[in-house]
DNA sequence: GCAATCTTGATTGTCGACAATGCGACAAAA
DNA sequence: TTTTGTCGCATTGTCGACAATCAAGATTGC
């Protein structure tokens, strides 16, 4: 599975650390729905420890923007509303921008290889035609996750895949329809890459950020719930 | 005080709270030296707490990359050698580049009026020439904030100001040597405000990126410690 | 003399209990 | 009926004690 971030066997882990992992699951995949209240001993309980170390957990997860607290209140999952969501991508353009500009002079030829290779991979699932949301949701962040490690920014990939991204595979699982153009998204993949060959690092980020805008507006427009003081007759005629 | 971060009198504030920013002062100031072992205890007794809200601060402090932490072993100051620190301004450039570019057509009349008035008080504490380099030092820290603030962008100010600022300040404690071009760098301050104010994002955005790159050249120049395996002859000729 | 093993000390991980705080229900008065 | 004050319960904040783990020094055998 992809799920288990491929950690190394020799680091012991603790109580505290498999809660976290369990916890941030299902958060993420959504089987406690986001707004719901938890309570530190509920949430101990369900998984199997006491109140000291999911105390961890939840100030960890509070961290990373999963859980939101208040003090002598409580703790609830964080709840992604679409203006919340577009800051996010706001945050992924300028990021990855910046990761696939490095990534042009940073990555060795075999990562480039490794690229080639799960493009291929994508390009055949995508001839497939069959559960391609799925396929192209988790391939679409492998893509990305090796671009960003292809910075070979540490800090970079740490705050993207440390931080960012938990919230942003949240949100695919709130808002369904994620990948609703797959085939120019993948068209859009091959063209970073090439930049990243040609080791042209300006191209390869104007490319990624234009690639991140466009599905930015694309769930801009999908999840429009509150058109507040605009009017829409404009458009509509 | 500035540092006191204008948090709202209403918010309850508890003894981990407190004890959070005593030890994040400490840590930003260098009252605890970069990778100093530092036990749970020792840290509870200092701040007058148990162990039970100094370990949540640990934990706090440690996603913030101002602590690093092993299992069953311990936990120590971070330190900064130069390339992480280079790390951190090619997060920053990306970042406070897309701010930059927000701010310009997200900030106020009223905001932009603020950032001039700021500019004005650096220019005549550039004037007194007297000790330029803690002044502009915080100045340009104000000067930034302000820029960061004004893209409207809750998402990105907090991913700045409350994660990746700390360590900047930490760096400029450490790393003595950082207002080295004050004059320089107020020009181009107000370059961004004026592209600001004449609502050009595009420009912005290149100027601030210009600047913190200017920036980042600047302490990878200044610190130049291991040389890898790079033959420096060519440039030198 | 050197290396492997054991022991010891300190530190972290975990737990249950107690105190402090906030929220909601209920009742009483306007 | 509405509002306000009070009470009680649930939850969080805090603490001290015990167990688990690791690092280093002492010991023993070769």
């Amino acid at each position: 599975m992809s799920e288990a971030e491929a950690k190394l066997e020799t680091a012991p882990r603790t109580l505290a650390d498999r809660a976290l992992d369990a916890l941030q699951d299902d958060i993420v995949r959504g089987v406690i729905a986001p707004g719901t209240r938890v309570s530190e001993s509920d949430l101990a309980a369900r998984y199997g420890v006491s109140r000291g170390p999911m105390r961890e957990v939840i100030r960890r997860l509070e961290s990373r923007k999963l859980l939101e607290r208040k003090v002598h209140v409580g703790t609830r999952v964080a709840a992604l509303d679409p203006a919340r969501l577009a800051e996010l991508y706001y945050l992924r353009e300028a990021l990855e921008g910046m990761a696939a500009r490095m990534a042009a002079t940073a990555m060795g030829d075999d990562e480039i290889a490794g690229l080639y290779r799960l493009l291929a991979e994508h390009e055949q699932q995508q001839d497939l035609k069959e559960d391609v949301a799925y396929f192209q949701r988790e391939g679409d962040l492998d893509f990305h996750y090796r671009v960003i490690q292809g910075s070979h920014n540490a800090a970079l990939a740490d705050m993207l895949i440390g931080e960012l991204y938990y919230l942003i595979r949240m949100s695919r699982y709130q808002f369904s329809g994620v990948a609703k153009r797959p085939l120019q998204a993948l068209k859009e993949h091959r063209q970073i890459v090439e930049a990243i060959e040609a080791r042209d690092g300006e191209l390869a980020e104007m490319l990624m950020r234009r690639h991140i805008s466009r599905a930015r507006r694309n769930i801009e427009v999908d999840n429009r719930p509150a058109p507040q003081n605009r009017n829409l007759k404009e458009e509509r005629t």
